[in-house]
DNA sequence: GTCAATTGTTTCATAGCCGTATCATAATGG
DNA sequence: CCATTATGATACGGCTATGAAACAATTGAC
């Protein structure tokens, strides 16, 4: 089943969602982070530092700085891989789960309000 | 006719569409900024620094900057409107238009290529 | 054991955003 | 007129993000 979605309801469910989380005042994730995020989340694991730098194409850094950023939100924890302790294994975390299914939550209630 | 989305592929699709943005490295709008220019495109004008302040629920100077930062991108412009000239008529521009349609364009296909 | 390669972090300098408070300009009312 | 109100912009101090470069820790090859 794929999603049908015309440009002009597009715009206007990121307009909806946008305003919500903005109104919201409560977490506030740059665009970087939340993808981060959700590529934590929604592919498969193990995920490193370097792997998910290659997959944005942004630098090692800008990675590091979103899983502190995260970490201490408590979106996303970090462990040191015990079989090669130069890579460190991001995983998710109780607050991240619930963080994304009430985001993915808020995006399914705006398309339903979406004029016809 | 209403959008059928599930919260799984709505995550997937925010997720594709941010990848898709992270890695263009082109216009990189901060979250506000982008409710700005959606609002400004979508909702009937005219729009005013104060009007969008009230409805995003944030200070004047946000908007002001917001709109300094999309006017150096040349996504939106500014007018004294003649008739009282302490408002400040926000405007389209051509550019602003074809990025949103171009972004609505993305969300479209990244819509339609979700797994079932 | 030693040296090179790999991984993630930190440092550095720069740039941007934020909210509060203040400012300059313009309209309004007595 | 002059005081008051309204609008948008600016100054300020603080916080955060950025890329490049240097760094420490670990692994692997010889």
């Amino acid at each position: 089943m794929s999603v049908r979605l015309r440009p002009i309801q597009a715009l206007k469910l990121w307009h909806e969602v946008g305003l919500t989380m903005v109104r919201r005042h409560g977490v506030d994730l740059t665009s970087r982070q939340m993808v981060v995020l959700l590529t934590i989340y929604l592919e498969p694991p193990p995920h490193t530092v370097r792997g998910l730098a290659q997959k944005l194409g942004v630098t090692k850094p800008v990675i590091t700085r979103a899983l502190d950023a995260m970490g201490d939100l408590d979106l996303v924890s970090r462990r040191r891989d015990p079989a090669d302790r130069r890579n460190v294994i991001i995983q998710r975390t109780v607050r991240g789960a619930l963080f994304l299914e009430e985001f993915g939550d808020l995006i399914v209630e705006s398309a339903q309000v979406l004029a016809p």
